[in-house]
DNA sequence: TAGTGTGAAGGAGTTCACAGCC
DNA sequence: GGCTGTGAACTCCTTCACACTA
């Protein structure tokens, strides 16, 4: 489906490229694994394994990698050198939010328009972004060239929605619904889901009776 | 640190627990591990993996879990049975959507009170929510014995906002701000960052130059 | 000398296969 | 017969060790 990389690697190069990023605006010029792991909170052992799979070439022995160049090649394999075009599915609270989002164009990630089924909602802009119908999703997502949707709607709808947004050719979902959604093989998710984070919290927290041991 | 359970199994456990809701609420009394890795989107062998790591004793061979039994039983593993005190730490827009989440309570979890260093917000409650400045997150703290802060202050100020968090003897974060913080080992982090999911989403989406197969 | 590049060892999580029980 | 409970095989990721080079 994808360029081959373990996933879990994938979400390590974006915390990679926030250092990065920190390092050019300090102005550090050259960065260690050592270094770049402490920043990510990695070891620096996984830095340069991780980097070795993403093919870089910015290292140099004895001295680390370039922050500049590194940063450049991480944009590219992450596929932060294009622009993506993205529209939000639901303008409830959370869809209104996100329309406020002032940072997303510094990221390379364009909002171009919402959706609502209520028809109250449709027609009026939150502050620059159109809103349209849900029954113009698909004439919209090819018009506009759009790539992403945030799913921002009621768990109920959810799957519905999304069904919508499949049929309509948008192949990647960021799903902030606490909720699963099925969707065909060649279209991609990925959850932000912060009731499921608190309820992880809940059990790291509970206190932990030790497993007696074997005795 | 913790009961031992592997992080990705405690990620499942909490899909397994949403499924269960929703089959109890439609008064569905078995669920086999084929059900249930549907409704999850796991395998019904992670299932059963997950389960027996758990320790739950609601299957019956030939015939499923006990759905209500189940859901008891990883409520309990997940430290839902207790309710959980909540505060929100940086009252600027996300914190204020926060407050204003409806379904709190259905989770075990209560919302106390938020923070803000902005002394126009402090004394005036969002809702319900009384705002406190940050120099009072230790007093209160102790004396409404929060277990969890919801972290949502801009990215500058988020290691210094921690900070005081940890201070306060504070054990759980959930970290809304798109950047990594350090805490000491006694205090757990949970992540809730869409800008990181959104990079990994167009990762998946750019085309994918088939790495040539060796010839 | 310092720090990357990388194969190999080790560990963790997933999948399998089937025994065991209702 | 059907489906759970569970060791064993397997696969994937992480950690280690060290050769290599600026």
């Amino acid at each position: 489906m994808h360029k081959d990389l373990p996933s879990v690697t994938v979400s390590r190069l974006v915390g990679y490229l926030r250092a990065l990023a920190d390092m050019e605006a300090e102005g550090v010029v050259y960065a260690t694994s050592e270094r770049l792991g402490g920043a990510a909170q990695v070891s620096a052992h996984q830095v340069r394994k991780d980097l070795l799979l993403a093919k870089v070439t910015s290292g140099t022995r004895g001295r680390g990698y370039t922050v500049a160049i590194l940063r450049r090649e991480l944009s590219a394999t992450l596929g932060l050198t294009r622009s993506w075009r993205v529209a939000i599915v639901g303008m409830g609270r959370l869809g209104q939010a996100l329309a406020d989002y002032p940072h997303f164009s510094g990221f390379n990630f364009e909002l171009v328009c919402g959706f609502d089924r209520d028809p109250g909602k449709v027609g009026r802009p939150i502050g620059e972004l159109p809103v349209y119908g849900m029954e113009e999703l698909a004439r919209r997502t090819a018009e506009l060239a759009l790539d992403i949707a945030f799913l921002t709607v009621p768990v109920p709808s959810a799957q519905a929605a999304t069904d919508l947004i499949v049929a309509a050719g948008v192949r990647g979902i960021l799903n902030f619904a606490p909720t699963v959604i099925s969707v065909p093989e060649r279209v991609r998710v990925e959850a932000v889901d912060f009731l499921a984070g608190l309820k992880r919290l809940a059990f790291y927290l509970q206190p932990h009776e030790e497993l007696a041991p074997a005795g």
